[in-house]
DNA sequence: ATCGTCCATCGTCAATTGACGATCAATAGG
DNA sequence: CCTATTGATCGTCAATTGACGATGGACGAT
């Protein structure tokens, strides 16, 4: 155990808030699920043509897009046969919230 | 191809900075680097007392800060026989832009 | 020159991920 | 009832990840 420029006692962990910005970064991980909270970012809903857009087999975007939706990222509302797909801006602002906290404390 | 509420035509896609903050995400997203950058942001420089914090082993540590490193997300200057790392703020700031392009354009 | 310390790297293993085609479920419309 | 459409799910495969112990390299100090 070296020294370190500072001490290392008072660190307190938040162990829950580093699961939630790990959970959140790794659902963004990846350029194709990037690339679906662009699209829906500017639109409010959407249906399949996120597989036109990607260019990826239409089991890969609603893989991608579970990913989302269980990170609560992206939002899903059923009206058969379709499926709209929105962002949920809350979250984004909950990942800057705690960037934030990250380096700013 | 079905309909989206307002069109698709007009969306163009920067896919390197898809690509980069995919990048940025996926270093993030494991709960022991989130912790890592949590630790250096409080402090100025480390050496591998880390590991102690962490509670893994060393050489899993090397790596999480490996891939923090690549990532751009952490410095790492070798005095030695030790190594300080530390926080690179400027990358936290890109991922809060990179983010903020997300979703206010 | 040797030893100890610190950190990176290698090899290995199990587990997870990303992609795909194929299939299934639910509904609207004929 | 049958069909077409949309999206979820399954099974599979290769590739990547995360973890570890073991090893190796680079100093500083003795």
């Amino acid at each position: 155990m070296t020294e370190c420029l500072t001490t290392l006692d008072g660190i307190q962990f938040n162990e829950a808030e580093e699961k939630e910005l790990a959970s959140f970064a790794k659902a963004l991980g990846h350029p194709a699920r990037v690339r679906l909270l662009k699209i829906l970012a500017g639109r409010v809903c959407l249906g399949s043509d996120l597989v036109d857009q990607l260019g990826l087999a239409q089991s890969t975007v609603s893989e991608h897009l579970r990913i989302l939706r269980e990170a609560g990222l992206v939002d899903a509302k059923v009206t058969h046969p379709r499926t709209c797909f929105s962002l949920r801006p809350e979250a984004l602002e909950r990942i800057r919230q705690l960037l934030g906290d990250l380096y700013s404390l």
